[in-house]
DNA sequence: TATGAATGAGCCTTCATTCAT
DNA sequence: GATGAATGAAGGCTCATTCAT
């Protein structure tokens, strides 16, 4: 009994994200170059051939981790896709935001690899701008909203404060002080 | 008749500053793994073999290069030393950071890569500490004196909003509105 | 389609004895230093990759080679496995010795070139005592029993006339009186 | 006040020794190729270069230590030169080589390192036979004179034996039973 | 005579990628 | 779709030897 083309599908994309997953863990672990396709494959249980049948390279590997992960990121943010963020959503959004770092640690460490690497870099560069210009303008807007007047540098600095909070934490997820965080970057930036 | 000491020594300073340097530029603009000791000797118009005369490996050059520059930063920074921040000092440190990413660019990208890399980050992490831990008691020592009720959450967020801003600085500098920023850090961190 | 479990591991097999072969020829005819992984690769037309498919380092390559060359020694020594050698038994022995050194020259001279080069040596010594501390049983148990009163004595002498031997045979094989020795030996020992 | 050229001559003669020296005790431990100059000049509290200024290569360092070693050894062989051994003198040849090997671990380690390494042995052929030769010839004449029918087999089983000896000796010289070994010898050899 | 910086060839090893099965 | 043997380029590193001083 044939299986539907449907169904070969589905296993196509569960085996894909099977191997995206055991890589991103590696990655994040060890790095990009440290990390082997052999490793990859027996972390995913399967044949090194098997790798290439999904993705064209190691580059390409990676490049869909990276995609991947900030659709998802993307989806979160901005929950009712109207563009505008108001205070409440502001404080949501700081809370989904340690929320999603705490439960995708993986995925930032290898952000922030990423972003230092440029060798890397240049692969999904493309994408970190597809999301990060969105990001900007509706921060922007929120502190344009308020009736500040250099709105884009309020942006960019709670920009960069959240990159730099997101690496501390990463360092040593363990001390840092979660909560107490929150509070004071609600405080100081809205 | 052979070279005085004192002419070797020299002779040695300075090759093994030139070798630093070379390295420095590479791992900052390509990375630790995708720079070779082939590339490095190039730059530095010299062979593969001799640098293996100033560093036992790859990684005694990037650690190296780490402890330098941070023992650099460390004369820099609480300039007279008595480990207390006034608010000039503090705002004279905010200048001077900046100064110092601008002035030390390279050093301060082959920073995230190391830190964002586990593998590489081994190599430092001790150094690394040296230099963190007395300027986050300085800090903690300032919102202490301030009469804050939670001064460490208050240095940890300014010590991670720093390296967020370093971040996003060292990957575009000539757009990123320096002494705007500078204000805005000035009023919501004293 | 991929091949059976069982026909990778006859591959495997074949191609790893290959290598061997190819190997003991080169490090008996130039010695283990002086023979490079892509000389082995070339003698055995594959690519020097491919031996690290079948040998984590050349020393386990080496390692590997003497494992196997006692293993098959062991079983040609002390025919009927009862650990006493009779005097016909013995004159046997001299003979099969011959024989053996004979048919793997090979081996044996990769034999002295490891006992005599304290960095090989370390590699094998566990392996090569399991073969020498039960000869070295059966020799003194042989002298024993002839009602000697220094038997160990014997023994090691013994032992160490072979390995004179083996090393002068060796040398030179095609001038070595072979019968004429085998004759004298049986005189003086038995 | 310059030295006179005798004294000039004479250093060199002391320095070279002690160049010799130093390279023995390495090579003897850790094989020839293990052994670097650079080590050998740390050993000797000499500068590289001026290694080169006594010996042209590696190679002619090794090919000069054994063509010495082999001088002395020929020296103190055969005590009254007439060629012709009797059995007292035998006797003592027996005492002295033990007593040599003894003195010169380090020298017989060497011997057998390079018989066992063809690159080596190639440096080395022509001296070794230069004293082997003699060698043979008046073991050869010692048991002619006794009257035995195949004195070269006899002369050359001694001689293996002798090899195998030093050999077994040279590897474990504490747990040698040198007494005990050298009463068989003169019994089953005289 | 003596030094050690400098070279460059060559070594062992790793790994992304291909391909026959 | 799946396997893992096989390749080959490249990487880190060592070392005999040379040479300016």
């Amino acid at each position: 009994m044939p299986r539907t083309e449907e169904q070969f599908k589905e296993l196509r994309v569960k085996k894909r994200n099977h191997i995206m997953n055991s890589a991103l863990d590696l990655f994040a672990q060890k790095g990009f170059d440290a990390t082997s396709i052999s490793m990859i494959a027996k972390r995913a249980s399967i044949s090194k051939g098997l790798i290439y049948n999904y993705f064209n390279s190691k580059e390409e590997l990676i490049k869909a981790i990276v995609h991947d992960g900030f659709e998802k990121f993307f989806v979160e943010f901005d929950p009712n896709k109207d563009g505008i963020l108001t205070d409440e959503e502001f404080i949501y959004f700081i809370d989904m935001t340690f929320d999603i770092i705490q439960k995708n640690l993986q995925f930032w460490k290898l952000y922030f690899m990423v972003v230092s690497q440029p060798q890397v870099m240049k692969l999904v560069e493309e994408k970190l701008m597809e999301v990060l210009i969105p990001f900007f303008r509706i921060m922007t807007g929120f502190y344009e909203n308020k009736g500040y007047d250099n709105p884009i540098v309020h942006a960019r600095l709670f920009g960069a404060m959240l990159d730099g909070i997101s690496l501390n934490f990463m360092i040593d997820p363990d001390n840092f002080p979660v909560e107490e965080t929150k509070k004071l970057i609600i405080e100081k930036f809205i």
